[in-house]
DNA sequence: GGGCAGGATTGGATCGTTCAAGTTTCTGGA
DNA sequence: TCCAGAAACTTGAACGATCCAATCCTGCCC
């Protein structure tokens, strides 16, 4: 069994000294290029790599960000974590940081683990999703000048702190603007009840796109929580109206979903555009709102990394444009 | 800004030295009660908690395991691995670990990164999933002593290494038992190429149950690698058939969603049951073979935990059941 | 040839914890 | 009362990296 190979070790290897060695790792342009070079050359040749956790011992910095790993609950929406998850992975591992999961069930426990991971892990930074109106979340980590960025926008104050969003009123005026070129007036909603930030800046972009088309949007929508099931009830009452919609705009995939079966069972199908662009959507068919998520994932560490190397600076927030994904349904 | 809390100022608080307060940490059984009632408090008191990094370097221990998140491929079946993921990270906490994540495109980039964080982040193991024959990745980690566990059998040899897996042959031999029972005999196969250890092992529970019940499995299916698509295409295969399968069972959910649509087209509905109860399947109404992901984690976790405070034991592998979950489809 | 400026290199101290070994306190039996 | 032995607690050293301050070169100019 080989022995561990320390700074030490590297230095005798090259003949040189332990501060050398970090230099080169740390500030290569003070040391001369042949001790460069040889000291690299020791490096490889020993298959040293310095220990993180004494690195950090002494900066006080771990290479370390974390992101909460949520439950999936009605498992559609929950491939949609997965890949903002991978690209946030993907990029970190790019920019030299390392990712950590956590899971919380609210949001004091959630808190309490930050407090955990800072104490005990020393954390350089968090990437926060799901923010929605006075999240305390944002405040405890900016009261203690913890470096973090969401993914979602701040609702109360847009200047509160680093973000990275995706416009869903731009995703949902695109759906409604497609439909209105396809020669439809009579576009409903199905969305969440108000209060969400994310459910009203999506309802946002139908409604006024079809106020801008001259469409009066009353009795066009209904509101309720996610899910297939309620998707359906929704679409079913608005399709017994005597002057239905002739086609839907939905705030997610789980409520196209229902949507579309219900248009199914009840008359002649009508377009339905869902959001996300989930698995599900593509495995039937479903036009959906597609997020860039390993975009959004990638600015979001861009973001974090630029916060760590330079704490003052206040960086400007990024909103991403959504796609429309054409597929059979409309 | 309050200054950082070490051992040392609980010490200091409780007026024990920083050894005692060590102790009542690691090994409270030999600090006498009251004094490790004052440093508790103490601990409390101050909010202090016990610099990871630090105990790293001394114990070599990270408290750390590591997995890996791959891209989401079709989309449907990253579902599994996140539900896995999930899983695991709670486990993981409630043993005093945390969950680290890591990406890799092939499997040599995943044999150098497991060099790079065991050499920088003293990992304590890692899980493994989607092993197959010959996976060099065990064989690399064996070799150096590192503990891990795979989610997902040694399929060359049962006793290689610590393993969890789900009973695949157990869940296709239920789904076709279902359909049997339900009276139907020509029951046909959607699968992957042989050679793969997991879509073998789900192709031989139906294999074998078909055979128990007297019917000859041979003409009733057809390989093909994953994909909706190509699903669709092998149904439409057998279904071309003068005496065709009357019921349908697949490897996956992808498969069975191509099944589905075929069957849809070519004539009366038959039942197709698929594997992996994916969200798809869900919201389909696909009855599918659902694995047990949250207590695979646990038992990962277990498995690991176990491996960890005992190097030397050879821990016993643990083979979960499926179970067949009902819906419209079957 | 000597002195000097500037950059490259060196040794020592330090981060917060645990291990090993040493010291004090307590307990019980003769 | 005294002492052995155990239990409880304390002290010094070490893990492997970085920071700081001091020293050593090297080349250049007078």
């Amino acid at each position: 069994m080989a022995e561990k190979v320390t700074i030490a070790t590297v230095a005798r290897h090259a003949q040189v000294s332990r501060q050398t060695v970090s230099n080169v790792l740390n500030a290569p342009h003070i040391v001369r290029e042949e001790t460069r070079q040889r000291v690299q050359e020791a490096i490889a040749a020993l298959g040293y790599r310095a220990s993180q956790a004494a690195r950090q011992m002494r900066t006080g910095r771990s290479r370390l960000i974390a992101v909460r790993i949520e439950p999936t609950r009605d498992g559609i929406n929950g491939s949609v974590l997965d890949r903002f998850l991978h690209g946030l992975t993907e990029t970190a591992e790019a920019a030299g940081y390392r990712t950590m999961l956590y899971t919380a069930t609210d949001r004091q426990r959630e808190i309490a683990t930050y407090d955990d991971l800072l104490g005990a892990y020393d954390l350089d930074g968090f990437v926060l999703t799901a923010t929605d109106h006075g999240d305390p979340r944002t405040a405890w980590l900016a009261d203690r000048g913890v470096p973090f960025v969401t993914f979602g926008r701040p609702w109360d104050d847009l200047d509160a702190h680093c973000w990275v969003d995706v416009d869903g009123a731009a995703g949902t005026a695109a759906a409604t603007a497609h439909l209105l070129a396809a020669g439809h007036r009579r576009i409903g909603w199905i969305g969440w009840p108000a209060g969400s930030g994310v459910g009203d800046d999506r309802r946002a972009g139908w409604h006024r796109t079809l106020r801008a088309a001259g469409v009066d949007p009353s009795g066009l929508h209904r509101e309720t929580v996610d899910g297939i099931a309620e998707g359906e009830r929704c679409a079913r009452e608005l399709l017994a109206d005597p002057a239905p919609p002739t086609a839907l705009v939905c705030a997610s995939d789980s409520l196209a979903l229902g949507a579309l079966q219900a248009a199914r069972t009840t008359g002649p199908a009508i377009p339905v555009i869902g959001f996300d662009d989930t698995p599900v959507a593509a495995a039937l068919g479903l036009t959906s709102v597609g997020q860039p998520l390993g975009d959004a994932a990638a600015r979001c560490v861009d973001l974090l990394t630029a916060v760590l190397d330079e704490p003052r600076r206040g960086l400007a927030p990024v909103l991403l444009q959504p796609a429309l994904v054409l597929r059979r349904t409309a």
